[in-house]
RNA sequence: GCCCCCAUAGUCUAGCGGCCUAGGACGCCACCCUUUCAAGGUGGAGACCGCGGGUUCGAAUCCCGCUGGGGGUACCA
């Protein structure tokens, strides 16, 4: 698609979070840009004051960073081709609209909103088209400037051919063309001063010298639009792929924050690793074989191609992400790189000193220990906490005494494997697996129990709980005393139950 | 309404004229492993490749129509 080094962009409008549509696109973005030894730029698209939530930049700048997708221009890094802000460059625009004007390709538009709603309104009943009616397009020198001197304002409207077609190549879909006389003429600029998305793209794309314009496919429709522009300037225009749009779960419509969790920032929330979310991403759409589908992001670089994602838009599935994210938890991850994503929600949940972060340190060593046991059933870096805090408290969790007594089992049953398992490892090795295996298991025999029977009333008086991790490595994390002083807790528990 | 894009199982996809009695993955269902829960292993259900016409010795793959879905139709991006 490409011989050269490829100078893309991701321009974000900062009106909210950026969700994981976008996220796709800025991703897409960056692989081009790192596999042909490129440029990505970030370039904020502030151009609708309206709509401008001016706190959601820092959201979306750490979102991307968060991704691991950094950015070569743009906020500050800025670069050759500074500002970054479309809001920051509001005179170029200005001065290119005006080159437009005198070149005859754009014209001011004195409609008032009202006038433009009512001809919308007169369109629908006539069941025609909806769209400028052209109302000020043929305005003499004279006219225009009667208005302007008489205090009206005037938006700048794009004049576009009234026939022939426009075609352009989309590396997706390749040829695709539109009749002019079904186009519009478009704002450039607005009352307030500030272009449209479409000035503005069109100037910034040009002078940033993008060579790959890489977005949503709802820009197809003004595709055209921007391709008359660069015609008009002279210039040429970029290579043109849109990526088809993610869909919600169930196919109707795109994906939007009613949806679930659609904000980037709200993956790591929720205990999603950046590795898991890029690759689940990067196929949602997008194929290297008939088999593999667990990416590295460097292989990802290697292996994606812009040119074979499927055009067709595609329905976002929580529960594959979910897999994909338990899948990198649980089998592509090294165990001290989980334990130490691991440690921001332990801290945060009152387990363990902030200190662990420092994985030189005795507090992530034990860390890592408990992790290591409960890395293979983590879903999200989130679970850990509830998983192991029986580790780090002093004690655990109250808990019923009922829970301690297998189901069909007597309450004496569990006591006796208690009272065994009290005595019998009271001068174990704690640090040897094995030996408690051999040991517990030598013990439910002497007394007549299954295994499970046997085992079952320790987990919870261990753990406070019937589901944790594999009991042997449980008691040897835990070591002796709080074991033995755990089962001395549950054997009154279940004298005083039974009294 | 008009314009544009798209079309392989519930979902994401492989396939780019014969290798396809259509491959993989998620999800689902069994069974195995097993000290709980996961993970893992094995097997299974699930697609007349949206429908109808062509082209061809031969079509999921090429062409046309239809239908369906999506997008756009703003002084929003």
């Amino acid at each position: 698609m490409t011989t050269g080094p490829a100078r893309v962009r991701f321009a974000p409008s900062p009106t909210g979070d950026l969700h994981v549509g976008g996220a796709r696109t800025a991703l897409f973005n960056w692989i081009v840009a790192r596999q042909t030894g490129g440029k990505f730029i970030l370039r904020i698209e502030d151009t609708d004051q309206n709509r401008l939530v001016g706190e959601s930049i820092d959201g979306i700048l750490e979102s991307i960073r968060w991704l691991g997708l950094d950015w070569d221009e743009g906020p500050l890094v800025e670069g050759p081709h500074a500002p970054y802000f479309q809001s920051q460059r509001l005179d170029l625009y200005t001065r290119y609209v005006h080159q437009l004007v005198d070149a005859g390709h754009a014209y001011p538009c004195f409609c008032s909103a009202e006038r433009l709603a009512e001809v919308r309104e007169q369109q629908r009943a006539r069941k025609e088209p909806p769209g400028y009616d052209r109302h000020c397009r043929n305005l003499s020198k004279e006219e225009v400037q009667a208005k302007f001197d008489a205090g009206e304002t005037a938006v700048y409207r794009f004049k576009m051919p009234l026939d022939g077609e426009t075609s352009f190549y989309d590396l997706l879909r390749g040829e695709i063309s539109y009749e002019n006389r079904n186009l519009q003429d478009l704002v450039l600029l607005k009352t307030d001063g500030y272009p449209t998305y479409h000035m503005a793209n069109v100037v910034d794309d040009h002078l940033m010298e993008i060579s790959h314009i890489m977005r949503a496919d709802e820009w197809i429709p003004t595709a055209p639009l921007h391709v008359q522009m660069y015609q008009a300037f002279g210039w040429e225009p970029p290579i043109y792929a849109h990526m088809p749009v993610v869909l919600r779960p169930d196919g109707k419509g795109k994906l939007s924050k009613r949806d679930g969790a659609v904000g980037v920032l709200e993956y790591q929330q929720k205990g999603y690793l950046p590795e898991a979310v890029v690759n689940y991403l990067a196929l949602l759409g997008w194929a290297y074989d008939d088999k593999t589908e667990i990416f590295t992001i460097d292989e990802l670089i290697e292996k994606f191609n812009v040119e074979k994602v499927n055009p067709s838009p595609a329905r976002y599935s929580f529960e594959k992400l979910e897999w994909m994210n338990q899948h990198y938890i649980n089998h592509v991850l090294e165990l001290d790189d989980v334990a130490a994503r691991c440690v921001p929600f332990l801290v945060d949940a009152g387990l363990v000193d902030p200190v662990a972060a420092d994985t030189t340190t005795g507090e992530f060593a034990k860390v890592r220990d408990t992790i290591e046991l409960v890395k293979d059933r983590l879903k999200y870096l989130t679970e850990a906490p509830e998983l192991v805090d029986f580790f780090f408290k002093d004690e655990t969790d109250d808990y019923d005494a009922e829970t301690l007594v297998p189901r069909k089992t007597e309450p004496e049953t569990a006591l006796a494997g208690l009272k065994a398992a009290r005595e019998g490892l009271a001068d174990i090795d704690f640090s040897d697996e094995e030996a408690l295996e051999a040991k517990l298991r030598e013990l439910a025999e002497e007394i007549g129990l299954k295994a499970g029977q046997m085992f079952m009333p320790i987990r919870v008086a261990v753990s406070g709980r019937t589901v944790s991790p594999g009991l042997f490595e449980t008691l040897r994390v835990l070591g002796r005393d709080t074991v033995l002083a755990r089962i001395d807790i549950a054997i009154q528990k279940l004298q005083a139950h039974s009294a």
